[in-house]
DNA sequence: CCCTTGACTATCT
DNA sequence: GAGATAGCCAAGG
């Protein structure tokens, strides 16, 4: 475990858990309330990396989409995952239960 | 030290 | 709108 991962994983961790249900978050997102704007692939590993429970289906991409290759068994996990919690999916792209709550979000992760 | 590899993103054709 | 390109940055060989 370097510096780097002891400072980013634990923001990144917490970040992602507080993701409420049916609401999704992307990669850029996620690295940028972390506190390091460019770190999208970081994030990724530290999800891989992370062994204990984590709402990492309610991570995407940008654009919507799952990160995942279409037809893999990982991705129709991450879908059916979303499904359980309201979200639909349209041509490929995730449609959150709840519509985006960009600031409501960081005030539940940072404080009023 | 150089090169490759990503669960990435934005921009240009 | 799909593919290519270019930034991006840590990790591992």
């Amino acid at each position: 475990m370097n510096a780097f991962q002891s400072k980013f994983d634990p923001l990144v961790h917490g970040i992602i858990a507080n993701i409420p249900k049916g609401q999704v978050m992307s990669y850029g997102d996620i690295a940028r309330k972390a506190g390091f704007p460019r770190h999208s692939r970081m994030v990724a590993k530290s999800m891989t990396r992370c062994s204990y429970e984590l709402p990492w289906h309610r991570v995407i991409r940008s654009n919507f989409t799952l990160a995942f290759t279409p037809k893999t068994v990982i991705y129709n996990k991450q879908k059916q995952l979303l499904l359980a919690e309201g979200c639909s999916f349209t041509q490929g792209k995730v449609i959150p239960a709840v519509t985006p709550i960009a600031e409501d979000l960081d005030k539940l992760i940072w404080g009023p």
